[in-house]
DNA sequence: AGCATGCGTTGAAACGTTTCATCGAAGGTG
DNA sequence: CACCTTCGATGAAACGTTTCAACGCATGCT
């Protein structure tokens, strides 16, 4: 591999001059330039950014912290984290912290060792405060500190939307699906949207929560279904949940959206899927990649943050299933 | 942030000698080793791993390329390959091209540049020769180049399978729904396995492949029942074609599988999806991420490669719609 | 006592950049 | 003509490791 020591010795210049020829430093007469960029074109050279980002003590490298990337909401958003990053010239570092918040920890030291540029992250738990001191960190989802900015879609909105459009589909008695509330993730807001929009309509709402994840969703779902009798409305924090219960309530003859409607929160859902698709709150998640890579960009630039949590609009996505 | 420097000042020792404590070298005297790691607790020393990095001209990433990673098949593959290669202390560098060569190309200049132990990749195009002999590559589901290890499903056996499960389904009208033949991917292989198998059974089939990546759908489609009337069954090339047959084949009144069973490939699609489920050919996407894996490692290590493709075995998923 | 042996440690070179103080020549001014 | 600027180019230091030849010091052998 030839290194900038060899183009600068066929050119006939000093390495540092090289380096600016480079780095399109416009201090360089036309003629060197050019002398310069012939050596390069002659030996095939290619800037090693190991060495450069070892000087520059930075790298062009951004990683993104999901809980698994094998689930289409976080396979989407990544997929819009890696174009953004890439028109910006960054590269992406994939990571899954499968919720394990020792493997997490775990990640965000090797990941502060390969002196990445900043980290993008679905955090199961707290970002310690040291790490926040040498790292620049944006939060997606969920607003763990006040001091990371943090991209969320507005959740509160999406939870006043989706009873708006329960009603709006005939339904009268609800229920709300949700998730275990200590996570903080966003969806208490979802479903506080929800109930403060039922309660300014005089709607009651059966609230139904797990107080730890879901192992065994049949007996989960069982369980749902006693203590909500003549329900004809729900609305599920995520849209994984809408889609196991929809299974679930068609093995046991209710029918969707017949009986129940239902309305999930993602925007997951395979699109034309096969025969039905879920109605859905939908995450702009395509915003919300792309204004997390800039905030973050900001950030290592060093510039200071507005405000802290930025929520993203929601839409109502209509399906067949209210 | 302290540098080896420091820790060896602190612990009165030489910097080298910092070096070999960290790298587990076992000729340094106990009492030594204890007072290096004494001072790398005081100093809450970490290595750095670019200058690391610069120093063995190699890095702990190895790139996947993929067309999109917001394709469930290409997710469900960068979540194995991720934490096989997690396990081996590599890090994942996530690539995605659109398909588009002059991207793939771009691409792998800047893998180059960044030193990437390796490169994973679904390649839309050949791999420049001379970049195989500068970085390990192997290929995952596309064998452009004899010299490179291609890790695939057993495409051949998938296809015969296909056309067996239809049949023991009851149909003996068949046709395949293809993809373009010219792009090197292994779906020509299925499809000759399908055909090989139904030449054998006497069983006419309806072969229907496009000429270039498909923009409308609907006109696509709509020429595909033209010219395969009174059709039985069909076997497509991929789940999102089969899919999509399926929800333009119900608008125009054509029941699956009453009328006609589908059997599609990959096994993508959402297990309990709403309502129905697509019978598949299941690619093994566990164990090709992980022996990709496994192989390219092997290939960073130097060692050599007994065969040129390595195909893996397929299984049949009954679903819904056979 | 003299000498080879082996082991643990040292110090410096090297990896390939960027950056900065310095230098030399050309051009403008009094 | 001497002097000050300006501008392009230079050369070396620095980034934080790894690696390797060399070194000093016990130890065991003759």
């Amino acid at each position: 591999m030839p290194s900038m020591k060899d183009v600068a010795k066929l050119a006939g210049v000093a390495i540092g001059t090289v380096s600016r020829v480079i780095n399109g430093n416009p201090t360089v007469t036309d003629e060197v330039r050019w002398k310069v960029q012939q050596a390069i074109e002659q030996l095939q050279y290619v800037p090693n950014e190991m060495a450069r980002n070892l000087k520059k003590q930075t790298s062009n490298l951004v990683a993104l912290l999901v809980p698994t990337v094998w689930h289409p909401f976080f396979s989407e958003l990544a997929s819009y984290v890696e174009e953004e990053l890439d028109s910006w010239g960054y590269k992406l570092l994939l990571c899954n912290s499968g919720s394990k918040p020792w493997k997490e920890k775990q990640i965000i030291g090797l990941l502060e060792q390969n002196k990445v540029a900043g980290i993008l992250g679905i955090f199961s738990n707290p970002v310690e405060e040291s790490v926040l001191h040498r790292i620049p960190v944006v939060s997606i989802d969920r607003p763990f500190r006040a001091n990371i900015p943090c991209v969320t879609s507005d959740n509160h909105a999406g939870g006043k939307l989706a009873l708006h459009e329960l009603v709006k589909a005939g339904a009268r008695r609800l229920a709300y699906l949700g998730s275990v509330p200590t996570v903080p993730n966003e969806c208490v807001r979802r479903r506080d949207g929800f109930l403060e929009a039922a309660s300014q309509l005089g709607i009651p709402v059966t609230v139904f929560e797990p107080e730890e994840p879901i192992g065994d969703w049949n007996a989960y779902l069982e369980r749902f279904l006693d203590q909500t009798p003549g329900i004809d409305g729900i609305f599920a924090s995520q849209d994984e949940k809408a889609i196991r219960y929809i299974a679930f309530a068609e093995k046991r003859g209710i029918r969707v959206p017949e009986d129940v409607k239902v309305i999930g929160y993602d925007g997951i859902a395979f699109e034309g899927g096969l025969r039905a698709s879920l109605s859905t709150i939908r995450q702009p998640v395509e915003e919300m990649g792309r204004m997390a890579v800039r905030l973050l960009l900001q950030r290592i630039a060093g510039e200071s943050m507005e405000e802290k949590v930025y929520p993203l609009p929601v839409v109502y996505r209509p399906g067949d299933t209210t």
